[in-house]
DNA sequence: GATTTTATAGAACTAAGGTACTATAGACAT
DNA sequence: ATGTCTATAGTACCTTAGTTCTATAAAATC
């Protein structure tokens, strides 16, 4: 199955929304979860997946807009496909700006909808592949002591074993016995390695100032 | 000077705002110069450093939306704020999508366009850093020969000397000698250095499959 | 035709990275 | 108190990286 895992969720107040799109969808193989608001949404099990959301601006309660702003507060979140009747321009702009993958304008056509969450889905994909990237790395990344931390980002500069002993007043020795247990640590053979490993991560290399 | 070099290109057909709007640009100490049509934008000579253009969406020959499809094909190009008369939504999440910072109806405050022009300033300052490193990066790659570049692929796995002679069948002497010839060309003194660059130019590291 | 660049390689050497084994000392937990 | 974790370090050893000198051969350039 190739779109396994993938699933779409509706949040629309209105009733006729909620019964037609996920005909719709299903029939392109698309797993689909309908919500009449926002709160019924966050309160929902939490979704590790990939696939997209698709989200009425005008809903009781906290509305589209302020529901894309609190999932943007999370690591990672689902695409947003917005729908809305009378659409106005400043809100369409915030949205896409923020980084929503479309925003529609009943009526649509079921062309329209399918290739923005052709779109989404896609995009949940990548941003799915990072972010699980990033957190395997970061992994690894959190098995190392403070002191062993600190090593690596002089080592992710390039700078010689000795060069960082100079600059931790520590003897070159320790300087190795710090790297032998990052690389252990962490599972790599390499100083390629671990540069890549720790840019995944966010760690950045601790330049030394030219004195 | 902090804003050195900044400039904002105004184009739009309307001669008031031809008029007005760099009298307001001008008292926030931008630089800025008017043009009439997409065409005599483009037939401008090529601005390198950083800023924005404001730009109207309805113009006689090329429109603001085929402008910006032009403007997009360059690898770099200054972030765009579209203005209008009467906006639609389509088109404004079309340009959004497409990176514009902003896209204000008519008529707008001079608030509202100094804060989407702080916003585009801010973000082609970025672009352009990003973009500069970028070209240095492919720069120093450019004097490798193709050869050394092969090399280069392998090195930023972190594969050793004798891998990298066995995978491409020659002495392990032979790779050192190219590794010098890097390291040399591109004036660096470590692996995780070559990594960086390679990165910053787009060269992917060749990991051999594992068999 | 002569010169330069590129790719190859051996021999010999220095420097740097990495790994034992051993050892001390403070911090923290059971 | 006893054990584990962390950080430190010396000695000794092996592996890997990098350079120098020499050398060959094909390709490109002048």
């Amino acid at each position: 199955m190739i779109r396994e895992n993938e699933k779409i969720f509706v949040i629309d107040d209105d009733e006729s929304v909620r019964r037609s799109l996920p005909l719709l969808l299903k029939t392109m193989d698309y797993e689909v979860e309908t919500f009449s608001s926002s709160e019924e949404f966050l309160n929902s099990k939490q979704f590790n997946g990939s696939g997209c959301i698709i989200l009425d601006i005008n809903l009781e309660g906290k509305s589209g807009l302020e529901l894309q702003d609190e999932l943007l507060k999370n690591p990672y979140h689902l695409p947003i496909i917005f729908i809305t009747g009378k659409g106005k321009v400043p809100e369409s702009v915030q949205a896409v700006k923020k980084g929503a993958v479309d925003f529609l304008q009943k009526p649509f056509d079921d062309e329209q909808l399918l290739k923005a969450v052709e779109e989404a889905v896609a995009k949940s994909r990548n941003w799915k592949k990072e972010f699980d990237e990033q957190m395997e790395a970061k992994d690894k990344i959190d098995k190392l002591t403070q002191r062993e931390l600190e090593v690596l980002k002089y080592v992710i500069t390039g700078m010689l074993n000795k060069q960082i002993a100079n600059e931790l007043n520590i003897a070159e020795h320790t300087v190795k016995i710090h790297r032998g247990k990052i690389t252990e640590k962490i599972g790599v053979k390499s100083v390629a390695e671990l540069v890549r490993i720790a840019e995944q991560a966010g760690i950045q290399p601790l330049y030394t100032k030219i004195s």
